[in-house]
DNA sequence: CCGCGGGCCTGAGAGC
DNA sequence: TGCTCTCAGGCCCGCG
């Protein structure tokens, strides 16, 4: 579910319902998610509060005071949601139970359990072997055409999946990926390294891509996200965005770019769907 | 190191 | 109604 717009959303709505959170204690209902829970980790969060919800790529950075972070990924259908009270009998799936100080209960739910939760020292997240390695944030100020070169250079993935490597770009999963190819015009099966440079020069579909991951991003935040089937804000809101879909999941409707009759195709590369307009992805 | 395919889980929807 | 099959926004791991 969640990609780089969902988590934003997700960070969003925390910061605004939970500007103060002091965690009174922390429930686990399950052995873990995709990995097990480390043994101390409801003893170490009991009474700390959380100062600051950041987000890197897909992952939400819950800061709390004593120097630690907890490292949350949402997997394929996390979910958080704010309950007013306490949560007398919580529902399948709800994992993670945060009782916080004001009587609220913050709930991780997630049925598929691709989820992840880690609690790292602060200091030490720079070298996490998962978050110090992620690619540039795209929706940072300082993304741009010559960014994204220096990710895909060299690379002889296609472009498609050198979007979804989180190495490369971080934040942009399958949805974005399509949408910001169609709206650079380029064909999801292109070397990813034939988009770099040429004469030292970012090509003109990098400098195409670059800022339509951009405004794609921009826009499915400004939207609250995508909202397929389970996503919701904390607040339980949907995310708006699926109705500005251009090609994800409109496999034999018309391409809604402006002038184009296309009709949209769908077919598999590396396992995932890929949505294209063979008529205005060409190259 | 790189790229690919399988696997991990549960639930929804389609087809019979 | 109920069964079986396929597929889904994610990432990790092992293989060549």
């Amino acid at each position: 579910m969640p990609e780089l717009p969902e988590v934003e959303t997700v960070r969003r709505s925390l910061e605004q319902q939970l500007p103060e959170a002091i965690l009174r204690r922390v429930q686990l209902r399950s052995r873990g998610l995709r990995w097990p829970f480390q043994k101390d980790l409801e003893h170490r969060l009991a009474g700390a509060a959380i100062t600051c919800f950041a987000r890197r790529g897909k992952y939400l950075l819950l800061h709390g005071d004593r120097a630690e972070t907890l490292i949350v990924h949402l997997g394929m259908t996390g979910t958080f949601t704010v309950y007013d009270g306490a949560v007398k009998r919580p529902a399948a799936h709800d994992h993670v139970l945060f009782v916080l100080a004001d009587g609220r209960t913050l709930v991780y739910n997630d049925p598929r359990r691709f989820g992840s939760m880690e609690l790292v020292r602060t200091d030490a997240l720079p070298s996490h072997p998962v978050i110090g390695r992620l690619g540039p944030e795209p929706v940072a100020e300082d993304f741009d055409a010559a960014v994204l070169a220096e990710s895909l250079r060299g690379r002889r993935c296609s472009i498609k999946a050198a979007l979804l490597n989180q190495h490369l770009v971080a934040g942009v999963g399958n949805i974005y990926a399509c949408e910001a190819l169609h709206r650079a015009r380029i064909s999801p099966r292109v070397p990813a390294g034939s988009l770099a440079t040429r004469t030292g020069r970012p090509t003109p579909r990098c400098r195409r891509l670059a800022p339509a991951i951009k405004s794609i991003l921009e826009r499915a935040i400004a939207a609250g996200g995508s909202t397929l089937r389970d996503f919701a804000a904390p607040d339980g809101a949907a995310g708006a965005y699926p109705s500005s879909f251009r090609v994800y999941g409109r496999d034999g409707l018309r391409c809604r770019r402006n002038g184009c009759d296309g009709v949209i195709r769908v077919f598999t590369q590396q396992g995932r769907s890929t949505f294209v307009c063979p008529r205005c992805q060409r190259s």
